[in-house]
DNA sequence: TCCAGATAGCTATTGACTATAGCAAAACCG
DNA sequence: CGGTTTTGCTATAGTCAATAGCTATCTGGA
């Protein structure tokens, strides 16, 4: 109805849109998970490997998307904050496992996350909210 | 219903959802704009300028959320390649506007951002697709 | 008219993040 | 066994955005 003129055209395309909507949230969460000292990499690490003991850097970063190379650095932080540690499980590979620490902090991030997920979601309207999961899911291959 | 189970349970999240779609989806852009050696911004301002010769570096960077800082080496990198050119509105602003050839460069833009956005709407299922535009927009301040 | 403050364009630098290549040691498998 | 793959890592380079600061110019109110 009353559109407020945007005078962007490019508010028009779902790519520029999808981008941007990306960009806020993301900076929003990186904001909220600045409290606790942690990216958002970070987060989702824990998150990950949250009542698992057996999960290498290797598995992790193929999951999140995270090449071999850029894990190194990101399991050096959280380990030199002792929120995890590197456990052998042969002479090769080792185990990503949360400390008591991590666990604690772990819950932090849930607590953040699951807030920040609320917030994301409430702000959609209603008739539009059961669609939006499904139609990103699309969008991934 | 039949779920297949990812075994990541950050695809439940939201947010993680929305970063991984529009990651996969400008990564396909930028593949595609990398056809004519333009980068996402790049084509952004040249789809912004389209039919106007009044718009600054600054009003450009306003309406993209590029810094003035970083409009500059863009704005080079876009010159360098001919596709517009700086016209003084007076001793301090400047006008950014197409050349001849940016207007051909444009035409090229417009077509492979047209078939981008129409492929990617035709990966959302019916149902979702008329909820996938509103549901981003009330996510963007 | 004049001056303070805002604005435009730019330089230079920095940090975050990602991508690439390569390496040694260990594990895997026919 | 022995070739291939995998794991964790180093080192490096490239991209991108953010910050601070500078000069010249413009603008609006007293």
């Amino acid at each position: 109805m009353s559109d407020v003129p945007s005078n962007d055209p490019l508010a028009a395309l779902p790519g520029y849109v999808l981008r941007r909507a990306a960009n806020a949230m993301m900076a929003e969460l990186a904001s909220r998970l600045g409290a606790i000292d942690l990216k958002i990499s970070d987060a989702s690490v824990l998150l990950l490997i949250a009542g698992r003991d057996d999960m290498t850097s290797s598995e992790i970063g193929k999951v999140l998307d995270i090449q071999r190379a850029n894990m190194v650095p990101l399991l050096n932080r959280l380990e030199a904050a002792e929120l995890i540690t590197r456990q052998p499980l042969d002479r090769k590979s080792q185990a990503i496992v949360l400390t008591p620490e991590g666990r604690t902090t772990l819950g932090e991030v849930q607590s953040i996350t699951h807030q920040f997920e609320a917030d994301l979601l409430a702000r959609i309207p209603d008739a539009d909210r059961p669609h939006f999961m499904p139609a990103l899911r699309a969008l991934i291959d």
